[in-house]
DNA sequence: ATAAATTTTAGAGTTAACTCCAAGTCAAGA
DNA sequence: TCTTGACTTGGAGTTAACTCTAAAATTTAT
């Protein structure tokens, strides 16, 4: 029904010191306490770990997090700006996406010119290669 | 032909500030100075700050960077060991893009679930929708 | 019952990547 | 020439997100 808090950092990856410092920040309001003081995460807190993880692996950083948090503790009258900030993250992940993509194709001409290098045992050589030089100029105009 | 640091910034969007620390770290191994001292950049350097951005906006750490530049400065022997970071890094980009869009998908979840909430005023009832439970079996099964 | 492992707290320390400051030098326009 | 703005250096300060320490309490295993 349970969880400590050493068998939720081996269910996320992240370490016990870190679960800590979530809960020190205000990320985790509604992990419970043990009459003796241990914490006890729930179903529920894990679920808002994966949340967590979420936006976090997606660059929002710790503050906006809290602020989500904050929010859905207010209540439904808040319902509108969690909305807002769902959308706006949306916005900036696909961004995101589109900017790693441009950036994927600058490491995909390198690769190819570090092969023709390796093979040629000579960047400069390998530069002056055709088919190389016309990748370039389709990527770098 | 050259440019003052102060240009380089604004073309670039990071600070003065920044482009003398990247420098500092071993970023900019091919940046001239004048006469009197004052840094002179030229178009090569640009293409520098170009990678740099490049390497840096897909999560590699300036570190890994200045490794990159270290190779590049120390001739043809590294070219295995270029070709190598390039490839790996690859990797990693297009691991990234696919976490990405995983969480796109939860994102997207929550901007349907807010939408249904917004609309009733009420979260708890939102989530008893039969489409909106129907979608987040999807995502989290 | 006892030893070993886990958890608690407050608070200090670390790392990456900036960011700023002070005091002095250099350059361009009126 | 004078002033104003840009540039120089070394070094200190900041921020985010951990990461660790120490001493005490609790839990689990034998």
């Amino acid at each position: 029904m349970g969880y400590s808090i050493g068998e939720v950092a081996k269910k996320t990856g992240l370490t016990t010191h870190t679960l800590r410092y979530y809960e020190k920040e205000g990320l985790l309001p509604f992990v419970h306490k043990s009459g003796s003081g241990l914490r006890v995460f729930s179903d529920n807190d894990l679920g808002w770990l994966a949340m967590i993880e979420c936006l976090k692996d997606t660059g929002m950083p710790l503050k906006g997090i809290k602020q989500y948090i904050d929010w859905f503790s207010a209540g439904d009258a808040t319902l509108p700006q969690r909305l807002e900030m769902f959308q706006k993250h949306k916005a900036k992940i696909q961004e995101q996406i589109k900017q790693y993509q441009n950036h994927l194709k600058k490491i995909d001409f390198k690769i190819k010119l570090y092969k023709k290098a390796v093979e040629l045992g000579n960047l400069n050589l390998a530069m002056q290669d055709e088919e190389i030089e016309a990748q370039r100029q389709k990527i770098y105009k």
